[in-house]
Parts: structure tokens; sequence; C-alpha cells
DNA sequence: GCTTATGTTTACTG
DNA sequence: ACAGTAAACATAAG
């Protein structure tokens, strides 16, 4: 699930129910979770610092305390927030709260949680990261690509180029602009390439609001894991291949067979 | 048993 | 230095 969308939405979470709160204990049912610090350590360092407002730079949960240390959330395949008292096996993280809890819940255990101490830097965590996707508009997103080798898809991947996209965004923004996936960089027209953060945009746009890629009728997404996929606007074939190393849907009537 | 899965990192190759 | 691929991470589902 956690692409930009879906962080966001847990950015959401933990700003309504822990934002401006003091924890009152912490539970790690899973410690290999946490980088940079112990449960107890943890513990020690989150008593007396509240929350402050969290924020989200592409696919990262940035939670400061006031005053003190800074976690630092990343969902890799299968992580997510839930609040509430319904346990789950893959419960990694409990927060405790006077009001509820906040779980840190993550089914194939790739996703980790970082302790950042007070004066600490964020970046040497996340490090190098370009511009959130939210923030790319068509003239950035030009000057960003200008001299890029290598495939369309790959470099809308690439974190460190534009923050925040994934497997299931990327192929959504490039179904819609009608680009094949493979593209080279270079052989894209400017138009082409204003077109692609258009798109981004607007499947932002819905995305966000929603707290994950949508999957409903007018969506390349609802036909992923089809046996037989056609494309939602043309009903032509749509073909499933490994492009940058995942894999990838496009509609072969729109976007072409690749290069 | 096999394949696949929303992400990232590392190692290797060109 | 820049890109691409493959494998690894850990687990479940088909």
């Amino acid at each position: 699930m956690p692409e930009l969308p879906d962080v966001e939405g847990h950015r959401r979470t933990f700003a309504e129910h822990c934002a401006g709160r003091q924890v009152s204990r912490v539970e790690i049912p899973d410690d290999e979770l946490l980088e940079g610090t112990s449960p107890q350590g943890l513990g020690n360092a989150l008593s007396g610092n509240p929350f402050s407002e969290p924020r989200r730079r592409g696919k990262w949960l940035i939670a400061p305390t006031d005053g003190g240390p800074t976690l630092l959330f990343h969902f890799r395949m299968t992580g997510e927030l839930v609040w509430g008292d319904e346990a789950a096996e893959y419960d990694a993280a409990l927060f405790h709260f006077e009001h509820g809890t906040l779980r840190y819940r993550s089914r194939r255990r790739l996703g980790r949680i970082w302790f950042v101490p007070t004066g600490g830097s964020v970046e040497s965590v996340t490090g190098a990261l370009g511009p959130d996707a939210t923030e790319v508009d068509a003239d950035r997103l030009v000057e960003l690509l200008d001299g890029r080798r290598g495939g369309i898809k790959s470099a809308l991947m690439d974190q460190e180029l534009v923050a925040g996209l994934g497997n299931e965004l990327v192929d959504e923004i490039l179904w819609r602009a009608c680009i094949h996936p493979s593209t080279a960089v270079r052989q894209l027209e400017e138009q082409e390439l204003r077109g692609i953060a258009s798109k981004m945009h607007a499947i932002l746009g819905e995305a966000i609001p929603a707290g994950h890629v949508p999957s409903g009728p007018t969506w390349l997404n609802g036909v992923r894991g089809e046996d037989e996929p056609s494309c939602p606007r043309c009903d032509a074939r749509v073909r499933r291949g490994v492009v940058a190393g995942r894999t990838t849907y496009w509609c072969e009537e729109e976007q072409g067979s690749g290069p």
C-alpha cells in the first residue's frame, strides 16, 4: 500500500490522534523494527516530550517531538499505521496514549522506525531525496529530467529525482499520459514531459484524499492483478511485463509496444 | 513446490 | 558518475 498517498493517509492519522499528545507507554513486540535505539531507549526519550505536528516527505513520515527526538517511519511494502484497540498479529510497535493506541503494523516486517536524537539529522537517515511529487510542476519536472539517461519509469521511480512515486502511481501516470514506460527520457518531447506532470498532479489530487491509489473503473490500477486485463479507456489488451525491475502494466494500443 | 506482491538496499555490470 | 539488472530482506496468498 505505501506510496505517497498512503503515507499521507498515515500522516493524517498521526496528526489527528497523536500531535500535541504525550505517549504514556511504548510497546515493541518486534524489536527488529527499531533502528537507532532500543525499546527502552525509545520509551525514555518519548516520556516528557509530546509529539508535535507530523510531516511527510516522499514515502517518509517524520514525527518530531516538542524539543525532543524525532521519529521517522518508513512503511516499505506492507507497513501501516492504525488507530484503535483492535490488535493484530503483525503489530510491531504500539504507542499508548491516555485516549487510545497507535499501532504500527507490518505484515512482511520490512518497514522500520528510526530514532533521531534531539538535534540529529533527519537527512542522514532518509538519504538524499528529490522534491516531493506534490511540489513538482511541469517546469520543475522538465528541469529534473534534463540530461537524464534511461527510461521514464525508472526515472520517476527514483526517489532521489522525485520523492513519493511508486510502482502503481508511475504506471497510472504513464497510462494517462499515453507514454510507454520503457521510453527513453531523452526521446520525450517537452510537451510530453509537461503532460506527465499534469497527469501526476491530477492523479495525486484524487489519490491523496483517498489515502491510496484508487482502483475504480477509470483507473488502470483497477485491472492490476487480473488474468486478462483490458484498458479501462479503450478496451484494448493491457500488457504486463517487467520494466525498471517491477511488474508493469500498460495499454498496448495507447502506449505502444515500447522501444 | 512454484510465483507473485504497493519498497529499498546492495552488489555487480555496462 | 550514471543506469540497469538481480538478489536479498520477510511473509502470505494463490
